[in-house]
DNA sequence: CCAAAAGTGTTCATAATACACCCATGC
DNA sequence: GCATGGGTGTATTATGAACACTTTTGG
């Protein structure tokens, strides 16, 4: 086995500063289930150019030598909401070249689900507007609401729609096999059957049966040792006393 | 609504260039069904420091500005097997600064599924040395085997044995419900109940019942339109004719 | 009474799983 | 014969979906 020259050595070296480097973001989708039990996310509307005055995901530039994506996701989540310790996953990495028009910015993106209670973020500042836009997809087509204003895709900062859309269908498919649901829920710790149905009908944009979905909690959920019973009970207005669960 | 000062919008565009930047790496984990029907990936012996004459995943960087990670991840495999057109998919970005001990790399891995047959690889070769190795995937533990030559997790360079188990977890998981398993046949367009069998059972790491695998290959492939029968008939020394299939 | 949530029961079709058994071919 | 693969049938149990019905509580 021939032993490697220096020279070799060198040009390997020589390699990682030659090729220019792309700039890298983490972007992130904050997901929650809105007062009206509607799927929503957080977008902040863009103070500089490109793209200003467009709404896009929050996110940042990754720290590059002293942070890992995730960790800057993290930190990102962080200064936007206040968040630590969220519940925050990969969702993918998005590399087309000319996805920004300043130069070659991969976005490595993720996936945050923090119930409504939860969530707070600077709204109608002057510098800074975010906003919580419910989220309509169907047949493909994304439109984004918030109050009197509705986005469609082609309205989004970069391809941050491309990025959305991944990210629904993505949670809409995780849903039935991934304690995901839970993640929504105001209180982990206490809840109703009856809340974490709603949460599946809204992330799944379909009504289901009541029956069915207990059978299925138990099953998936109480059997395995993911939830289990509190042995108490919670009256709210107008209706029967409801069985507490909690997460394990 | 205020007009941002052009200040601002400097500010916003001299982040860009601040920040430091990562270098950016494709890396493709390249599964195959070796010849004694065992689950196995390519891996190159590197030339150079750092890692040097170490067993790592085939990959390279990306040229920023110019290609999609995509794109980057297709021209490796197409370098190291010559194979275009081949199914890859996206697995993880891993991005631990101080995965490399140059400088800070972010590696983009994904996955390729190739039939034994369509794989060729420089092997043996002074200068670059490829191998095909067997994986051994058992309680969280890997261990990868050439021939006489056994790699144990801490022997593979960078982060590669994470990214490795990363893509035998993925796979499968995906396998129930994705159509991967057809990409390792040898032949999409004809091929047995049997052999598709047998790349489940790899991939699984199982054996299955042969009666229940043909019903769920009739009930999601056949009965689905992703497969169909050519109503051929395949014979083989020692045993009856086999029934050909195809997908679509 | 009614609306809305809480909770129980039954039925039917389809799945997953286990297993017993026969067919065809070459050594 | 026997090993290997090719192929069929049957029984059991689990799951998914549809639906009918009762209970509790505030307005």
């Amino acid at each position: 086995m021939n032993e490697p020259s220096r020279e070799h050595d060198f040009l390997q070296e020589y390699d990682v500063s030659k090729y220019e480097r792309p700039s890298v973001t983490a972007d992130i989708i904050i997901f929650t289930v809105d007062e009206k039990k509607r799927l929503s996310l957080l977008l902040i509307r863009r103070g500089g150019y490109p793209y200003k005055d467009r709404w896009a995901l929050p996110g940042g530039f990754l720290n590059a030598g002293k942070e890992s994506a995730d960790t800057a996701a993290a930190r990102e989540l962080f200064e936007e909401t206040g968040i630590k310790n969220a519940y925050l996953k990969q969702l993918y990495t998005f590399s087309r070249p000319d996805r920004d028009p300043r130069t070659h910015v991969i976005s490595i993106a993720y996936t945050a689900l923090i119930p409504r209670g939860k969530l707070q973020f600077r709204a109608g500042d002057d510098a800074r507007d975010a906003r919580l836009f419910a989220i309509y997809f169907q047949d493909g087509t994304l439109s984004l609401v918030s109050d009197s204003l509705t986005l469609s895709e082609k309205e989004l900062a970069f391809d941050h729609a491309e990025i959305i859309k991944t990210a629904i269908l993505r949670l809409r498919g995780r849903i039935d096999y991934e304690p995901d649901a839970f993640e929504l829920l105001e209180s982990k710790t206490a809840f109703t059957i009856f809340e974490l149905k709603q949460i599946f009908e809204t992330i799944k944009d379909t009504s289901m049966d009541t029956a069915n979905f207990r059978k299925m909690f138990f099953r998936n959920y109480v059997n395995t040792g993911i939830a289990s019973s509190l042995g108490q009970t919670r009256r709210d207005k107008g209706r029967r006393a409801a069985a507490l669960y909690c997460m394990n």
